[in-house]
DNA sequence: TTTTGAGTTGTTCGA
DNA sequence: GTCGAACAACTCAAA
């Protein structure tokens, strides 16, 4: 009989999986295990922790109606996975790889000790397969969009009919109440819910609830991103335009695939001569939502209020942290990385760069996002600003976007006289870093 | 090899 | 208020 060990990381489902479909064809029988990796889990907030273990619960309870179980374990990967197979006899070990580097070494440590066979479960092309002419990776992202969309995906046979081992209990830690509802099975339902033309139009308005927020699931795998591709497909323009974001988050893996140091330089190597400020206070009001610009505010609140923020905000606040108090970009990057839901290396990481401009993107670096204009224009009756911000919850119409122009008795009567006032002025900010750069790239 | 067209998400200023 | 230009130059991808 042959026993087969299939390691769940970012990929806590059984629909096409691959690694699954693969171990369960090859196996007579299964040992399912998921690694509490004392390095990842105590850098996250309570509320990842209660939803990755809402997770594991659910595909316990799955793999349990199967006659199996999910066994859990905390500590180091490598040893905890050569341990298990040692007790369990088996004599391979197959997961989806992932593209951090942190992830590299994770799994070469495995693989110096035992048979290890990795597969692609969490993005749409494996990292390699969409290429130019040349056989080279692509570093912009138009053309690689172009070669994704007319990449042929390789469908999953079923899997297979091991056993599932059911030998030990489950050391699923106790964690709070998951943010949102966990498991394969809610995740096909919010898929189901999701409307592609109404993302169309109005996606880019943080006040109304447009947007997918699968990049959740896509993050812990509870979808599969063939699934999200094959079920909102390609026929009209908003499929189309949700579907391209999927290419996105493809580009930005296979970036970091191709050169890991993309995690802590810029990919533009000029980018790394910037004088950035060493503001704490300055990065504390950022990080607090009290830096005096509603906008951005009402997103670092959103942030911590419940690990999400909407993309264009995720564009305002990151580009403030840059632009406007001229903070290094690793530093936002690691707040959001840590209190995002979704919070995903490749993407965290290529959108910050692509924001600082030192990433993969040719526009120029004077793209400096005013965080006034953006409010007006995407939150226009300031419903956004009003929800995650307090006390501005009373000041009305356009005030709100900019209470700095209100008088301060003005501010009093609306219960808005503990809103700090702007740390920066803007347009004095814009200048500073226009020159930083300037200096940097020159 | 050389040439050519093009590049997610913006802002400001002056006519 | 609306519109076009300027904000710079560079690198990528394909012909």
């Amino acid at each position: 009989m042959s026993t087969g060990i299939v390691w769940f990381r970012r990929d806590l489902r059984l629909a096409d999986n691959p690694a699954w479909t693969a171990a369960t064809r090859r196996h007579d029988e299964v040992v399912p295990l998921f690694v509490i990796d004392p390095h990842l889990w105590d850098r996250v907030t309570e509320r990842r922790r209660a939803l990755l273990a809402g997770h594991l619960r659910s595909l316990d309870d799955t793999l349990r109606a199967m006659g199996g179980r999910l066994r859990v374990e905390c500590g180091d990967p490598a040893a905890i996975v050569t341990g298990v197979a040692a007790s369990t006899g088996a004599h391979d070990v197959t997961a989806n790889a992932d593209v951090t580097p942190y992830s590299a070494r994770r799994d070469a440590a495995v693989a110096a000790a035992m048979d290890l066979e990795l597969h692609h479960g969490s993005l749409v092309h494996r990292p390699g397969s969409v290429l130019t002419r040349d056989g080279r990776r692509y570093r912009v992202f138009t053309p690689f969009s172009r070669a994704w969309f007319n990449t042929p995906i390789a469908q999953l046979p079923g899997p297979g009919d091991a056993r599932v081992a059911a030998d030990e209990g489950s050391g699923i830690p106790a964690a709070g109440r998951p943010p949102v509802e966990p498991g394969e099975a809610a995740a096909g339902r919010r898929l189901d819910e999701f409307d592609p033309a109404r993302y169309a139009v109005e996606g880019n308005r943080p006040d109304l609830d447009s947007t997918s927020r699968l990049s959740i699931d896509l993050k812990y795998g509870t979808l599969s991103p063939v699934t999200v591709y094959d079920r909102i497909g390609t026929s009209s323009n908003g499929a189309r335009a949700f579907v391209r974001q999927l290419a996105w988050r493809d580009f930005h893996a296979h970036l970091l695939d191709e050169n890991p140091r993309l995690v802590d330089s810029a990919m533009k190597p000029a980018y790394d001569e910037i004088d950035w400020r060493n503001d704490t206070q300055g990065f504390e009001a950022w990080c607090q939502g009290m830096t005096g610009y509603p906008l951005v505010d009402a997103g670092m609140r959103q942030l911590l209020g419940e690990g999400w923020m909407h993309n264009r905000i995720r564009l305002v606040t990151a580009s403030f942290l840059v632009k406007d108090l001229l903070i290094d970009w690793r530093r936002g990057e690691r707040w959001f990385r840590r209190h995002l839901l979704d919070a995903d290396v490749s993407q965290n990481v290529g959108n910050w760069q692509w924001v600082t401009g030192s990433g993969a993107d040719a526009a120029p670096y004077f793209r400096i996002f005013n965080p006034v204009s953006q409010s007006k224009r995407f939150d226009p009756d300031g419903e956004y600003v009003r929800r995650w911000v307090p006390e501005l919850a009373g000041v009305p119409g356009t005030a709100v976007h900019e209470p700095w122009k209100s008088g301060p008795i003005e501010l009093a009567s609306w219960g808005a006289a503990a809103y700090p006032g702007p740390i920066v002025d803007h347009a004095a900010a814009r200048e500073r870093t226009l020159d930083a750069y300037r200096v940097a790239l020159d």
